[in-house]
DNA sequence: ATTGATAATTCAAATGAATTGAGTTAATCC
DNA sequence: GGATTAACTCAATTCATTTGAATTATCAAT
């Protein structure tokens, strides 16, 4: 159960392989780029590259995109990812629902489904399972044969831990091997995580965290969670459980973070005044009204929040926190503004390049989307094998 | 000054590179070994890893230890690391003296070497670094020419943050490239890290963490610093500042953690009973005695630590957090006997191969230690290559 | 408009390091 | 003592990269 870096060594084949992933993240990261600049940011030759451009192309994974003249020599041939040169499954498994959205090589949805469950047994969430793979390829036949894998997100911890069965573990699968009866159902490449590590994919993928290889992510689902991102690739922990910040202490709110900030919060303390709030939209209609209840609400939740941040910075050091889930745009509009951020913290730095705190893009479905954002990940960064 | 994943392509040079390393990697995990295991453990061939154990056996990086039989089949030649194939030194510069040991390419000091500093500039430590480097070479000749690099532990946090100017910064140090000075001083690569970053990679090249991949290290110095390993490298953050763990708040305790559990703390509280601890002796003798204020402090001071391992443990989900640093053997032995673990948390597993909290094993000079450490390191594990 | 400089690209040959496959050696098992 | 197993070695092959020379396309200066 432990995750372990799996050391292997290096051939020809190997190498192969991690170059075609290198010079597509450089197209990645690029958008369009020349050979050239690829060789130069890759430290190999041109000729190197070009022979694996020819090879992704014939794949189908990269497009020309005509030449672009800069200075003096000849223009250099642009390249861009095509979007349908692969495509990666996101699914993401709820005690009341699962999401799925299809997503293509360039990390936008092409479809996306919605399946309402009154069980959560692995039997009946895998049962559906197949089904949506098999109605994602009906509506997009371009992604037949061309599937990078699947994302799974389900709500952690996973395996036995001090904060199992707090609420919103799925009932089943705290001793099954998940990942193994996924992979198993839909004969794909599997990938597991929680639903922040996901959210955090999502902005490096397709949101505001593109320009970033280390920060953090504040998710917030049913609780609050930490999604870590360092040098590009999520921070799991070694039992792949990284990132329970919901169960943090906080000073001066008489608990955990978690009371303090999250949907459950909320939600209760709305509740104490006589209000219900049964979902997101929901939040916000109280929120547009200034509904004094739900500021109270926000003063401290603010607090806390910042006491959060600035502990993620000191502990992390992260280029900037990223806030985003199950929260109207306003509502997290509202936080980025509103909490304070002590001034004692690493991150409070002179000419930094980014705000300390930033509202993700990616909206609320953004950790079904980042479930598949951990397969482009994949394809499209230079591996850091891990092993259980 | 972000530490940026450097994305390099691989050819066959840097192929044989990897798996050098990943050979000499396999050699100090196993301690003896053969070259089928290795192979095996590196998806490699056995042909491959002869060659490759024949060129290192050349350059004397490695010594052979005999034949083991294990059941059937031509027994293994056994191989293991030639404690005089490579040298690190490693530096730490306080406010007040320069230490440095050298050490062989098992982890063991050969020598050490520490220097009283009236004044902390630039000038001052580069120019006493010359000759560190020149008298470790005259006592361990051996080390001439097979130097591998020096690891520099200084005060962080590094470059201009929210808490520079804490007091314990250098003079003189604030807005220079340290990395390149000391490079250019004594000619060699220079890895620069803070106190705890070092003292994690001690323990995990020759302490109690040799068998982790993922843990987390509170040490001791002035105040209180955190390193964190994961998949067997340094989590340094964007900036290089990870691990600032002295100040964040602590519930119940009225401030930042460091104000509770700190040498600086402790001198603090038993000074204001009227007894004067200057170093880390005085500290123990008291101990010993099992002064009733000193005892007191123990014990708001465990709570605290306690809540910060525990913070620790959910962000990071460790095998194991380390504590060690600049306190007697027996103060670190008392508080973690007495830290009260909160049950709440994601390493409160059953079943787990690791206490929760240990003891490091590198004493008192574990921080200069690390630092030659964090060269053997490099050395002796897959490179996960950054730029700035 | 012509010419030279610059840079991207391509072709063919060379290189480096791994793999493959056959053969040898040295132990255990029966 | 012969069969089996596993480590190790040798020589040939394969793979992917680099090297070096040649070609193409643009900009800049005369």
């Amino acid at each position: 159960m432990v995750l372990l870096p799996l050391q292997q060594g290096s051939n020809a084949e190997r190498s192969r392989h991690r170059n075609r992933q290198a010079v597509l993240g450089q197209v990645h990261i690029a958008g369009t780029i020349g050979r050239a600049e690829i060789a130069r940011a890759l430290s190999l030759t041109t000729q190197t590259v070009s022979n694996i451009i020819a090879e992704l192309s014939l794949d189908g994974m990269l497009l020309e995109k005509g030449r672009l003249s800069v200075g003096r020599g000849q223009p250099a041939i642009q390249y861009a990812l095509n979007p349908d040169g692969g495509y990666a499954l996101g699914i993401e498994v709820r005690p009341d629902a699962v999401f799925a959205a299809l997503l293509d090589l360039v990390g936008r949805p092409v479809t996306t489904e919605r399946i309402a469950l009154e069980r959560t047994e692995p039997k009946i969430v895998l049962g559906h399972i197949a089904g949506i793979y098999a109605r994602a390829l009906e509506k997009v036949p371009a992604a037949r044969g061309r599937m990078l894998g699947a994302g799974i997100v389900m709500p952690g911890p996973f395996g036995l831990t001090g904060i199992a069965g707090l609420g919103s573990d799925l009932t089943g699968w705290q001793e099954v091997d998940a990942e193994a009866l996924f992979s198993e159902a839909i004969e794909m490449p599997v990938v597991l995580s929680n639903d922040a590590n996901a959210a955090a994919m999502a902005e490096r993928i397709n949101g505001v965290a593109q320009d970033m290889t280390s920060f953090a992510y504040l998710y917030f689902g049913a609780g609050i969670g930490l999604g870590l991102v360092h040098g590009g690739q999520l921070v799991r922990g070694a039992y792949g459980n990284a990132g329970e910040i919901g169960h943090i202490p906080i000073p001066g709110s008489h608990g955990k973070l978690e009371d303090a900030v999250s949907r459950l919060s909320v939600q209760r303390h709305m509740h104490a005044a006589g209000k219900d709030i049964h979902d997101i939209d929901g939040l916000d209609t109280f929120f547009e009204r200034r509904d004094p209840d739900l500021m109270a609400w926000l003063d401290t939740a603010s607090g806390a929040l910042g006491q959060a941040v600035s502990i993620v910075e000191n502990l992390f050091d992260p280029q900037a926190v990223i806030l985003g889930g199950a929260m109207p745009d306003a509502v997290l509009e509202h936080f980025v503004k509103h909490s304070t951020l002590p001034d004692l913290s690493v991150s409070n730095r002179p000419n930094a390049p980014h705000p300390r705190l930033i509202r993700g893009a990616s909206g609320r479905m953004t950790a079904t989307l980042g479930a598949a954002a951990l397969i482009l990940n994949r394809a499209l960064s230079l591996p850091v094998s891990h092993a259980h």
